[in-house]
DNA sequence: GTTATAGCTTAACAATTTCGTAATCTATTT
DNA sequence: AAATAGATTACGAAATTGTTAAGCTATAAC
């Protein structure tokens, strides 16, 4: 499987609209996921956790205004990005979609190229967080927030773990020789017996209950799915 | 001094437009900064340090395509917002923006209030919010009013108290380091002591009856729900 | 101008967490 | 079987943060 740009939901009433532009990001390397009004698009956010929400405004079952409000009043979408799609095109409702927390506004009728240039440039936004999160299947692990994610559970590791454990992650299959760890971790000057990163492992192993850090003896540790 | 929302670079050169879209910027309580042309506009951002720079596509003296390719391949830029302002309300010319590295686009005649609109919008994904209140579930935080709002009752901080507060509360989840917060609370040039950020957090632990504020150990604090 | 008050900072000490090591055990290699 | 490298465990030291109270400062009230 390629691996996909960043996931999208798309919520529109109108079948042949769900398609149109699923087609078009799907053939620019996005995943996408569709749900046909507010109360379904909030249901499958949840669980497909999708980075950029297209939103229709005039749908049955809750409008994209009332759900974008509830998105917006939801922690957890934080760092989701809203697009409005619509054909209002006047001024008056794009003021409104954008001050109730939208991040931009497309109006229909659907230019696909033009679509798939916003979804670009508003995912390049994103990008400047998203590039502190190392993300693996059921694992996560945010530098800026300091936490790893495992199955949907927040496991927090002290400094140094976290770092030994970051280090790792960032070139999954790579392994890295003991004295690289001491250096990056502990710096050059600190001197800490042999024995140290092993205890360090032990604990990270533990704490996830899992073992993505495998051993090559002789040599150092590398960090595997 | 009224502390500003941020500051815009407006670049055109016709005198009309630089003067209505400043107008209608600083009433909304931006401050603004003008240049007539490409030229002029690199020379003046250098000192000026905008947030956000809106640049006309057709003008005398390079143009705001050449110059917003130019403002894209100096670091020093990365964080600056560039939005196009253009009389080209064609598709083509929309995309070339997007893709060059514009994060926005708005077609005249300007409608001075979907221009304020997408100012704040821009702003907004800066992160350099300045939301007026922090919405959180039985928790309200009020910059306007400095005031705290948990569980309906309404809680007074004082001035660092809440600026801390806020400050962790802008990007929940987010650790900030110490020396992050000693920063943007008390200023880079203030030196205060070791314990000064902890009794502070104590005071709002204390107030507020509850522990929105968790310790990163060896790092520094966040904000969670 | 003086007084009163709230807010800010510091110092001292307590509590907690994290870190490193040693001792011992296990597995792999020679 | 011996040797070697790593795993595991528990414990004390070190680092970091929490707590309290007291002194200082700026601001507002008088």
């Amino acid at each position: 499987m390629v691996s996909k740009l960043g996931k999208v939901l798309i919520v529109d009433d109108e079948a042949d609209i769900l398609q149109i532009v699923k087609y078009n990001l799907e053939l620019n390397g996005y995943e996408c996921t569709t749900a046909a009004n507010g109360v379904e698009a909030l249901e499958v956010a949840k669980k497909f956790k999708p980075n950029l929400i297209l939103l229709d405004l005039m749908m049955p079952h809750k409008d994209g205004i009332q759900t974008c409000i509830e998105l917006r009043a939801n922690q957890e979408y934080n760092d989701t990005l809203i697009i409005f799609l619509t054909a209002l095109s006047d001024e008056k409702s794009e003021i409104r979609g954008l001050e109730i927390g939208a991040d931009d506004y497309i109006t229909k009728p659907i230019k696909p190229k033009l679509l798939v240039s916003r979804v670009h440039s508003a995912f390049r936004r994103l990008g400047k967080d998203d590039a502190k999160t190392l993300h693996f299947p059921n694992l996560e692990i945010n530098r800026e927030k300091f936490l790893v994610v495992h199955n949907g559970e927040n496991v927090s590791l002290p400094r140094k773990e976290f770092e030994l454990f970051a280090l790792l992650a960032s070139k999954p299959g790579r392994v890295f020789l003991r004295q690289e760890i001491l250096n990056t971790v502990w710096g050059n000057e600190v001197i800490v017996g042999d024995r140290t990163i092993d205890v360090h492992v032990r604990k990270i192993r533990q704490k996830l209950n899992a073992d993505y850090i495998s051993t090559v003896k002789g040599v150092g540790y590398k960090f595997e799915i």
